[in-house]
DNA sequence: ACGGGAAGCCAACTCCG
DNA sequence: ACGGAGTGGCTCCCG
């Protein structure tokens, strides 16, 4: 256990001077309003322990990697001394806490999103199947030619337990277009690697790269990309 | 202030009392391992306030929505007396914090899908135009039939400043179907309302039915929420 | 310089009044 | 019913 805290004593001072005027240390900063009681920030004459340890909000790169104390300036002293250029994470990116309701947000996005496809998808075979013989293959998606083929995945491998990757289907209202929620389905946890499979096309322009490694056509092929930035393409399953 | 560590001073039995020897106590608990030296969990025979304050790692949704206290058995003690079916939010999606490069990830992801949905209606207007006369029209998306007209519009919509919500296209390559990262276009922030709008339809089985309000048709029509949970659908674009 | 792990910070969450 | 007081998870000392 090596360190003790040694509670007890005094030490308000010491403290106000790191402070300082500058706000090295307060984050961004949304809540600075009331509450928060506690943050013994100003602590008085309270009896405490050393207390001389204070954090800047956040350390430079090369601060953190070496674990050694950032003052959290731009060009920070650390790196200044060592002649190494001073960087900082994008603040934005620090810290999880992105707001909730944007995460809840992407959540229906996908929702949504993942749906429509497998819809799109559904009916681009039913529109494929029925030009069948009577039109060439065509080549490319998005260069405004006719594209039979159309087969592709939905994706969402976790790699170690997923989260918040449930996968569910929205339905729309036919009439309104409105969204019936169908709530969120809740636990419905599909082991590692649930997925909408679209399963393949059987149809024309039937071409067997499909299984893993770089897809190579001129087709249209999907990428998505997991919870974890992985990226998966048509019949890419491997890892 | 009122909150204060109360360091000092040893106090192992105490826990014991209340920890019982069942676990509605401990989370699942990583970190269950040593360091944690605060952690006011004893308090022993310190001067503080009652304390008699024990909180179960996790209510019940019930408990929670009332904000009353849950004792965090399987059908609580409250859900029982009120006959309400007790049920506890899935474990992983406790406690936000949701890693950065998750939501980085989730951009991602519905920027790949929305503009891959942008296609693909696209191409499928045009292959049902083609079809277009030969067909009845047909009814319903996920009906299994041809359905010619297929409109939508992808809307993000930010009310108030859109912290992550950048729209981007991103680009498949041709070839490959890898990806081509076009590099998280920052601060885009098209002001309000960017969205990716796919132009109506201009062929076959036009109907004036665009613009505002519900749209009333039994063609497909997409919805899609902004960063903020609002849906939209096609041509809705009111507030 | 390295790195285990303590101290500090803070948002999430529980639940008192 | 609910405002707001009151643990987990993640981010620099010291051997």
């Amino acid at each position: 256990m090596a360190r003790q805290a040694t509670p007890t004593h005094d030490a308000a001072h010491v403290l106000v001077s790191f402070q300082s005027n500058n706000n090295l240390f307060a984050p961004s900063n949304r809540r600075s309003n009331s509450s928060r009681s506690h943050r013994p920030l100003s602590l008085a004459n309270a009896n405490r322990p050393p207390q001389n340890r204070r954090r800047v909000w956040r350390a430079c790169e090369s601060c953190r990697k070496k674990k050694i104390k950032c003052d959290g300036s731009d060009p920070c002293q650390c790196c200044l001394d060592n002649g190494s250029d001073c960087v900082y994470a994008i603040e934005g990116l620090r810290r999880g806490v992105v707001a909730p309701q944007m995460n809840e947000s992407f959540g229906k996005r996908l929702h949504v999103l993942e749906d429509l496809v497998t819809r799109l998808v559904e009916e681009q075979r039913r529109l494929a199947a029925q030009i069948a013989g009577k039109d060439e293959p065509a080549a490319g998606f998005a260069e405004s030619n006719a594209q039979p083929d159309c087969s592709l995945e939905l994706d969402h491998v976790a790699p170690q337990g997923d989260p918040i990757g449930n996968v569910s289907s929205v339905l729309l209202d036919e009439g309104s277009g409105n969204l019936i929620d169908p709530g969120l389905v809740q636990s419905t946890t599909q082991q590692e690697g649930d997925s909408l499979v679209v399963p393949e096309i059987p149809a024309a322009n039937t071409d067997p790269v499909v299984g893993s490694g770089n897809v190579e056509k001129e087709n249209l092929t999907a990428a998505f990309t997991d919870d974890y930035g992985q990226i998966y393409t048509h019949g890419d399953d491997s890892q």
